[in-house]
RNA sequence: GGAGAGGUGGCAGAGUGGCUUAAUGCGCGGGUUUGCUAAACCCGUGAGCUGUCAAAGGCUCCGCAGGUUCAAAUCCUGUCCUCUCCGCCA
């Protein structure tokens, strides 16, 4: 979330912020709550503060005459403090309520539009986009021909939006994840393998909403846990509640885990086959940074997802995701889309990545901290996140760029020593 | 899953209802002494909110959340976590 002060200070420009992302957020509403909260609250330690100076002279008092009279004192005002802390505890929740509701700032750069329409091409990777002189087939028909992807087991067992990988398709799923590993480390980024359940105090730090009508979560029922819709909500979890050293900044860290959405009333041609499902794996990157840092590291992230996908050979486009399109805490986000010839009736791009720069909004509500050496009191950190690389996505753009008249698929140069083949085959 | 023990500032660790303004040590910062280093000594040193030109001051925080009380680190309840033992288990 936004910090209150700043949004006291710039109602203007949070106002126009949230009209650009198309969000409606009560600015007014959170002006006034928030200036009679300080009444309040200016109210509450006032009368703390005489509770306090007579229940010490109780325990000077000199007889038990003098103590029974203080005592009454200070009984009323407790009385009076409860009474304050019960109107001020209702309106700090309804200030949290709207407060949620306000976006983070957004980047100056980023193209103001309501949705992905508006987002703005900014380069492609070095994999021209192919032409076939057959027709291309997408994913779905290429997987049941080579029996890689088994979707209808997949729903009789869990339902729909569910499948199994088999044969080949499972050593392609090691293998981008070996291989984007390897990419990471060599980049500095610890590689973690994080739980797929966390607390649902993580998820609402991490800018997720685990129940409700429009939740993308599954929460395990009688208890605070949910799973995971990625491995940004276990990596931002990791410094919940934590103060760093500026020296140790900038963190990069990378995660390995399944990904579980409930996509409630997403369907259609577009959603086909792997595109949208209930689970996933994905290697996920995350920065913990300083303020002044957050920029370079958020090219950083796009720059490693460019690689990874330019080293499968996979055409692409990049784009700085609109206003309207944005996510709350993202304060610019930038998506790697994949050309998939299968998709729509020629061809169309898909989003195979995405990386958010989330400032501070997400670190204060995880209340993820930095101290600095020789500076009193702590800020805090900036989040970042990227995908470096969503199995099922990725499978879909290689199986189908990578596609033979034959319906076999080539495997990528850097995935051959993993997969142990340079051509899938129907067996 | 069962039984027990515990969680206090950056770390260690005292504190069983009011004299706690959380002792003390270490660490850290500054200073004095001093060929240099070291040592010794002196001073300072938790966080958040509020307040101010700056301060002083006030409030909150002893894992977390409630409760009892005029008053809670201290008593009660719940919960999370850690450790030990037992059980189960890949």
């Amino acid at each position: 979330m936004l910090d209150r002060k700043f949004i006291i200070d710039n109602v203007d420009a949070v106002k126009l912020n949230c009209e650009r992302r198309f969000v409606r957020a009560d600015v007014d509403r959170f002006v006034s709550l928030e200036a009679e909260r300080k009444q309040l609250q200016n109210e509450l330690e006032q009368l703390q503060s005489e509770a306090n100076a007579t229940a010490k002279q109780i325990g000077q008092a000199a007889n038990a005459e003098e103590r029974d009279a203080k005592k009454e004192i200070g009984r009323q005002l407790r009385e009076q403090v409860d009474t304050v802390r019960t109107k001020l505890d209702g309106l700090e929740s309804e200030i949290d309520a709207v407060q949620r509701t306000i976006p983070n700032m957004t980047h100056p750069s980023a193209p103001i539009g309501a949705d992905d329409q508006s987002n703005l091409p900014l380069t492609n990777g070095k994999t021209p986009v192919p032409t076939y002189d057959f027709k291309a087939i997408d994913h779905v028909e290429l997987g049941e021909s080579l029996d890689l992807i088994d979707f209808e087991s997949g729903a009789r067992v869990a339902g729909a939006g569910f499948y199994f990988l088999k044969n080949d398709a499972v050593l392609l799923e090691l293998a981008l994840q070996q291989y984007a590993l390897e990419l990471l480390i060599a980049a500095k980024f610890i590689p973690t393998s994080t739980p797929d359940l966390a607390r649902n105090s993580i998820l609402q730090g991490t800018g997720y909403i685990p129940r409700g009508n429009e939740t993308q979560i599954y929460s395990i029922d009688g208890t605070d846990l949910s799973l995971v819709a990625t491995a940004e909500i276990p990596l931002g979890g990791l410094f919940a509640n934590q103060t760093v050293d500026a020296e140790q900044l900038p963190l990069r860290y990378c995660g390995i885990s399944h990904c579980f959405r409930t996509e409630a009333g997403a369907a259609g041609r577009a959603s086909r086959g792997l595109y949208r499902v209930h689970q996933f794996t994905k290697v996920e990157m995350f920065a913990f940074t300083l303020p002044e840092q957050s920029e370079s590291m958020h090219q950083e992230m796009l720059e490693m997802e460019c690689k990874i996908f330019d080293g499968l050979e996979i055409p692409y486009r990049v784009v700085d995701t609109a206003t309207g399109d944005l996510g709350g805490p993202a304060y610019r986000k930038f998506d790697l889309e994949a050309w998939m010839p299968g998709r729509g009736n020629n061809g169309e791009y898909g989003e195979v990545t995405s990386t958010s720069n989330c400032t501070d909004y997400q670190a204060r509500r995880l209340n993820a901290r930095y101290r600095t050496k020789g500076e009193k009191g702590t800020k805090f950190l900036h989040t970042l996140n990227g995908t470096a690389i969503a199995i099922s996505r990725a499978l879909i753009a290689i199986m189908e760029i990578h596609q033979n008249q034959d319906k076999s698929i080539n495997v990528p140069k850097v995935l051959q020593k993993y997969v142990g083949k340079k051509i899938i085959r129907k067996l």
